[in-house]
DNA sequence: TAATGTTATGTTATAATATTACATCTCCAG
DNA sequence: CTGGAGATGTAATATTATAACATAACATTA
């Protein structure tokens, strides 16, 4: 249940397969030992999601449930979401309205990302709570921070090269 | 049309009747220097937005718009909307879908906001383009950053005073 | 095991946000 | 005054998200 945390995983070369499987197995293990209940649903919107460095919409999940014979409807998709990012198994993109696996070890992170307009692929890299300036500028006015949204847009290393 | 800047203004006191103006006044004279035309739609959906230290979604605006005999269909707000966000007078707060006025002076910044959970008011700080650690990791690995999106999520000081 | 409470799922309906497409109008350059 | 570009008006529709309520699965304990 150890795994390693490099930063921006999507945009480097790796096995895929093999970190799909293993940060499912890792889930499994946090919610055996936290008592949340990874149930089918849940557990197959994380599997979805993991396949993909891309994020993805509710709808595009849904259609994958509704094949799998799992609900169809937009709750289903929802409540599942909010399960995965509620306990940190995954980040909602507020730039693309969708959703991403998190790459993450630990917990009580405050994630950033990476999004790259030409392919689609969303890296996740770590910030400090309230990086630089920002945090400062709370602090000096005494606005409380309880959440960041800290999005990049712009083109990854690949995408650079191929005539963006 | 100079303008002072102050950080997180919407959370301190000042005449907000005044601001407001000044701030539409400076819009009316970049337009004319730079050969943009603030027209009487654009005009005032800032206006609606420099009244409003809250974000104000596209519908609210529309229903605004239609009070005052211009348009009513969603497409004229956007596109006042998009006019208003391309040349810097009004960004969208990704996590909202919404829009705020924007309170600056020059051009070329990266904006990073404060949004208030409790009175839903949302004021502008500046970032580095890059904040510290994303910068760094983009760096790194080689992604460019185009864009960002910086918005921190909490309680503003006056909402901590009255029972958050 | 039956009764009960809690959590999760299924389903219908609808709300909220956003875009496409096309017709019309306005303004200015020529 | 006319042609073209940009702006607006309008209808239709796509996309994202939630409310409300019924049912099912699971856990506890009587």
């Amino acid at each position: 249940m150890t795994r390693t945390d490099p930063e921006a995983l999507a945009f480097a070369q790796h096995d895929h397969g093999a970190c799909a499987a293993d940060a499912l197995d890792y889930a499994r293990g946090v919610c055996e030992q936290q008592g949340l209940r990874l149930t089918p649903v849940r557990e197959r919107v994380l599997q979805l999601l993991l396949e993909s460095h891309n994020a993805l919409g509710a709808y595009d999940l849904l259609e994958k449930l509704k094949a799998d014979g799992l609900g169809s409807q937009p709750p289903v998709a929802y409540r599942a979401l909010e399960f995965l990012v509620a306990h940190g198994f995954a980040h909602k993109i507020e730039r693309l309205n969708a959703f991403v696996a998190c790459s993450r070890t630990h917990s009580g992170h405050s994630p950033a990302f990476m999004i790259c307009r030409q392919c689609h692929q969303v890296a996740e890299a770590h910030a400090t709570l309230a990086s630089g300036k920002l945090g400062q500028a709370a602090k000096s006015i005494g606005f409380k921070i309880e959440k960041t949204v800290i999005e990049a847009e712009g083109l990854c290393p690949a995408c650079q090269g191929s005539g963006a």
